[in-house]
DNA sequence: GCAAAAGTGTTAATCTTACACCCATGC
DNA sequence: GCATGGGTGTAAGATTAACACTTTTGC
């Protein structure tokens, strides 16, 4: 109530000047799909401490950066998709979690169609590793790989977020596979069909899959609604015209 | 691969001195429950550019603080409390959304129970208010009370998490009370009582509500088992011993 | 015609919702 | 005895889980 114990800004911001030292990273779990795998993006760690081991990707947040923008941007450095798929997860902190310095981490993860991202572009140390294979990490990537798919898990049923691994078309059991990859479990192939029906998230396309060594199955898309609301990724090259 | 890539920890840090300057700061939505209605803990803002305001309780982490040892310093703090029920929900780090500078923040909620807590102990400047009669709060937290209020409504019936915010006995009604005021909806009794029953998260105390002006309820409390995993927070006065 | 996967429906069990009456107590 | 809230059960509907056979295609 009192003016007394008042004070602007600036003052508050000299006064607490020790505590303006400290850096904030994103750390992004960027998943894709291929040969029915569940896959994360990983880069050989640049540290001498964490020499061979692989890391996720990442980078400090810019002081004139929000906090949300910067894994957009991780994710356009590095695999030069604009408007994806982001969900932000958890902060991690642990005073020694980084080598380099006191560094607060938030981590994100991002759902990419691992058939937009062109390898030619990609420096030579980032590659896709099947996710249940993966063992150990450099820093505590780790346990932040496991939390954010923990986290996906949760959400795949209740939310169209899926589509965004996959390309436009695909049918029913290419679906059913992925959530099995996703999830860990084998599913019931009816019950799953209905389920999916019941969401009412699909279009039929009144098309049939191709060259496949069996019965061809129907092929589907996401409803251009979900599709704006949950899939906005667009294939960009480095020039920034879309592909 | 080559070493001519690697660099070591004290080579990065040098290297990206710039990027450590920002400040982190935990927020603490600390809610607890009285008069049939959600409250949350707030205290006066002591920055004259948010002069009058409310905001919530939190602090800028220390150096040699792991992130998430700071909730429970501010709970400590301000309340009293120890091994208070904590989540953290969600990281905001818009470059603005404070005026002393570059600081993000990472949002708790806590749930506690209000009664164990001295007014005694308090700044004058802290006060309970209604979470639901809330419209402005300092800063950005009013979009963080928000954010932590829609995961708790989501939490609380899969997890006995609520039962921090009573004390050890209660009836159902009570309960129920309780469950209504977090989630703003009406709840029927009947189907309440299965609920709960089935979830089998309780334990009939064989004893019965007294001084009420009707008939009086059975008491219960939370399981001992599930008390451990979700209900720790004990009374601790600023001397530190158990009350 | 054979291998491989597509496509489809029913039943039982479970969970959810809506809803009404008698009971115990304080006053 | 009356006002207040405590305590209970059932029926309908919705959701979930388990489960088998016929169809279409490529080879």
């Amino acid at each position: 109530m009192t003016a007394l114990h008042l004070k602007t800004a600036e003052i508050e911001k000299a006064t607490h000047s020790d505590f303006f030292n400290i850096a904030v990273s994103v750390d992004c779990v960027i998943f894709g799909y291929a040969e029915k795998q569940l896959k994360v993006l990983l880069i050989k760690s640049d540290l001498e401490e964490f020499k061979g081991m692989w890391s996720l990707l990442g980078d400090l947040v810019r002081i004139n950066e929000d906090l949300q923008e910067a894994p957009y941007r991780v994710l356009l450095d590095r695999t030069g998709l604009k408007d994806v798929y982001l969900e932000q997860v958890h902060t991690f902190g642990s005073i020694n979690r980084h080598p380099s310095g006191r560094v607060v981490t938030t981590a994100y993860y991002s759902l990419i169609n691992l058939c937009n991202h062109q390898p030619k572009q990609m420096e030579n140390e980032v590659h896709w590793h099947p996710v249940n294979e993966i063992q150990k990490l450099a820093f505590d990537h780790k346990l932040i790989l496991d939390t954010c798919l923990a986290q996906l898990r949760e959400k795949i049923m209740e939310h169209p977020i899926v589509f965004n691994l996959l390309g436009e078309k695909f049918s029913l059991r290419q679906l059913q596979d992925l959530y099995e990859a996703i999830l860990g479990v084998e599913l019931d192939r009816r019950n799953f069909r209905k389920r999916i029906t019941l969401k009412n998230w699909l279009v039929d396309l009144n098309e049939m899959e191709e060259d496949v060594p069996h019965r061809p199955g129907k092929l589907y898309k996401l409803r251009t609604q979900l599709k704006k609301e949950y899939q906005v990724a667009q294939k960009q090259n480095l020039e920034g015209t879309l592909v």
